[in-house]
DNA sequence: GTCAATTACAAAATCGTTTTTGATTGTCGT
DNA sequence: ACGACAATCAAAAACGATTTTGTAATTGAC
């Protein structure tokens, strides 16, 4: 029993002959390891876990796919497997995270969506569980990857001011994520760095659980501030967005300029064809994988990766018309 | 330990006033059963398994997350935990299913994207491991449930051919799966109704894993069958067709009638604002779960369900100008 | 008051592995 | 020829729960 046991996991102390024999009888009887009794045994599951958050529905659409298909093949090149848990509910995370380290079923957790304060980071630290997160706090305490949303926002104004716009407004993301607080930051600065003053009032924040880009340029466009330009937190809301400007007669990529993020699938169809923000997710998803792998491998510094996303230049941000003096 | 087992456990044979110090203990000192143990002992992991398979990629949009959302809610009511696991390629699939299964990682499985003839029905029914679809197969031997693929493209064939077109082509998901198939006999059928004959030339299949119905437009222009309406196999392949139309120096919604399919969320803000098929992809998983747990309940009877697709009128079906006859 | 039944808990067996420890055999050097 | 050592394999302990079996105290019936 014991020989089978170091037979089949090839450790030594058993004869060739003997671990041949045993790996064909194993074969014949399509005898497999019990993963619970061996879990159980080795007090190591082999397996780690990405808790997907709420909104995921399919307005997020790619978002976590991209990234888990990344991980997946990071995590099964080193023998881990890959579980995905779902949190129904913002209340339901902490249980979901505490359901699975204090049962103990998993080596380790991922999750995104980091919010500036995040309590699932302050539990996770204080029990000493490893875990890695696709976003950044405010604190950056712990291991993460995230894309560089600062210089993403940065670029974005950049690029509008370059063509001439003066007045940039911006469709947010939902401000309870930090990526949001980064990619206002980046917004800020690159206002700043083109001279154009920073005005609150041509921010307006988004969800992403329904597509509100148009209402939020309703608002905008109420407020009396047109802007001539939209920097928009996703694909999605500068879609919507452009549906917002047709209602108001105003034709999205000639009179109103807009960039989104992400570049989902349809972004490059649509009409005007948006000009975005790429993110290779897999590539994501794979350095997300070997961090954790070394983290369980007993690496205990920080490790912390800012990936890039490149601007995918398409139709949708025009040259500005400055309404002020033209 | 034995009577602290069945105290939380919620077990008879424990005295009230003991069951709650058993609890408060519990409480203070963190305590939860150890899954593995659990799960050992009792052989059964109270764990449901989703395998999403390729492509499950980012061009697959929302399909597997609105299922596991709805899926996740039915379980979790029962007690089940939900895992997901990913197949990254065809031939491992059954890998996967094999390592759950023999492994006993699992109590039972739910996989999407069935083929006429799936081997990996066969493998489950000869072992006799639970086991739920999304989708049938040629034999339907097994519990699933479905939409009624056939009723829609009848469906969108008769408003096609009730606003006046008579060349329909279908621009068709691949047809290795099963939902393929049943989509084009409704098609067919639709076609018979109506009585316009079918021409296979009209059929060009794309792929899922990239935007391909603008290719398949020119494909379909250059064979010479002119369409005036194009039934297409998901929304994605519908948007990229309207792309395809516009290099053609047509107007889709306009010289060209599309229906999608799925109502993906850009559906409704594209232009021309895209008719398809909504699903309600949350209900979906929630009859998923209930068939599963009523499986793992001893029901034998195999529980197939169908439910419906309804169309979501919106303007890419314009009239159709009969070219023939106008 | 005696015996059976009930209640409440404790002890021991069990699930299927892995790991530790023990035992047997053969080889080699001196 | 003897002990040391290596190579193999077998036996037993351990992982942490649940379930079965056992036991003591209490209750109830006659």
């Amino acid at each position: 029993m014991s020989t089978v046991s170091r037979a089949l996991n090839g450790y030594g102390d058993v004869n060739a002959e003997t671990r041949r024999r045993v790996e064909i009888a194993a074969q014949k009887l399509g005898y497999r390891a019990s993963y619970t009794a061996s879990t159980l045994r080795r007090s190591q599951t082999n397996t780690i876990t990405f808790m997907v958050s709420k909104p995921w529905t399919k307005y997020v659409d790619s978002y976590f796919l991209g990234i888990l298909d990344g991980l997946e093949m990071a995590l099964s090149a080193n023998g881990f497997e890959l579980q995905v848990v779902m949190a129904r509910d913002f209340d339901l995370e902490l249980d979901v995270i505490r359901q699975i380290v204090e049962r103990k079923r998993s080596d380790a957790l991922i999750f995104a969506r980091t919010r500036p304060e995040d309590e699932r980071i302050d539990w996770l630290e204080q029990r000493g569980f490893p875990f890695v997160t696709v976003g950044r706090t405010l604190r950056n305490s712990h291991s993460f990857v995230d894309r560089d949303q600062v210089k993403l926002g940065r670029d974005a104004v950049r690029r509008l001011a370059a063509l001439g716009h003066k007045r940039i407004g911006h469709l947010t993301t939902p401000q309870r994520y930090m990526y949001t607080h980064l990619t206002m930051q980046g917004v800020r600065e690159g206002l700043e760095q083109t001279g154009l003053p920073y005005d609150p009032d041509l921010n307006v924040e988004c969800f992403l659980s329904r597509s509100t880009g148009a209402e939020a340029v309703t608002e905008l466009f109420m407020r009396g501030h047109k802007p001539t330009a939209l920097v928009c937190g996703n694909d999605l809301i500068a879609i919507s967005a452009m549906e917002g400007l047709r209602r108001l007669g105003l034709t999205p990529g000639q009179d109103v300029a807009l960039i989104g993020c992400d570049d989902i699938p349809v972004a490059a169809h649509v009409r005007p064809a948006l000009t975005t923000f790429n993110l290779d997710l897999e590539a994501l998803g794979i350095r997300l994988g070997r961090i954790v792998i070394a983290k369980l491998n007993g690496e205990s510094a920080q490790m912390q990766e800012l990936v890039p996303a490149p601007m995918i230049v398409r139709q949708s941000d025009c040259p500005g018309g400055d309404t002020d003096e033209a």
